[in-house]
DNA sequence: CTTGACCTTCCAGTGGCTGGAAGCCCCAGG
DNA sequence: CCTGGGGCTTCCAGCCACTGGAAGGTCAAG
């Protein structure tokens, strides 16, 4: 398959898939022509690599779990790990966004939001 | 003031400072010996970026409130739809960590995590 | 006079792509 | 045989909001 042809196939641009074998994520071969040839073991580590990255692991957790994917002798709790810390980081993330929100929404409430310049939510910024 | 002290009393890096002065957010004065001289209303813009960016305004926000809140001729009503799309987007990505947090909890509850390769988590990445 | 803390500019890198230019490859239609 | 259009290639630049570091000027203390 040409890179075209996967890219449809995942629902995955061209580009992004240039970009993972740039950064040595998979390395298809090459028909005579230059072009990328993609089997279907390329096909199967980058439909890994687009559902890692959907669930929002980092470029180099995926290159760890793509490892430990391929490794028959892996121990399954340094998967376990990485999905761990990574969960960790996701609740940070919408603790932080969590407390942005209501900060801002209360900011909100209390802005008229009409013609007049009267504004707290810019009070607010202006003296903190 | 100088750069560091102005650092100092925001708890901000000299270097987003510059940065803020070469994008265009302010523009303190100069010394005769080249150093950047911030006024107390440079320190003040300084910190009204600061406190809109620790609420996770994008850097055009930030210029966009910052000129509001310079404008006395402002309508209120500006402001607020600028703080109510960022609260969308906020709105948008917690939701879509909440999404990725259930998804990946439930992979770590099914994985054993031990010295074994057999993981629920590597399955479901590789088989979707 | 030296030391060390400060300041300056400029260039490069972060993550994870994305856009675009320039140029080759291939096939169908006229 | 030529042309057009799509697909493929590489490479360079840009996104956001900084951050790091090099090379060099400035200043106050000892």
């Amino acid at each position: 398959m040409n890179i075209g042809a996967v890219a449809r196939r995942l629902n995955l641009p061209a580009k992004t898939i240039r970009y993972y074998e740039d950064i040595g994520l998979l390395r298809p071969p090459r028909d005579e022509n230059g072009y990328r040839h993609f089997r279907e073991t390329d096909v199967h580590k980058l439909a890994f690599l687009a559902r890692a990255r959907a669930l929002g692991f980092t470029i180099e957790d995926c290159r760890a779990l793509l490892s430990l994917y391929e490794d028959a002798g892996r121990e399954s709790v340094r998967v376990k790990r990485i999905a761990e810390d990574h969960l960790a980081r996701i609740d940070e993330k919408i603790e932080h966004l969590r407390s942005l929100r209501s900060t801002l929404a209360h900011l909100i409430e209390c802005c008229a939001g009409d013609h007049r310049p009267d504004c707290p939510i810019l009070e607010d910024l202006g003296q903190g």
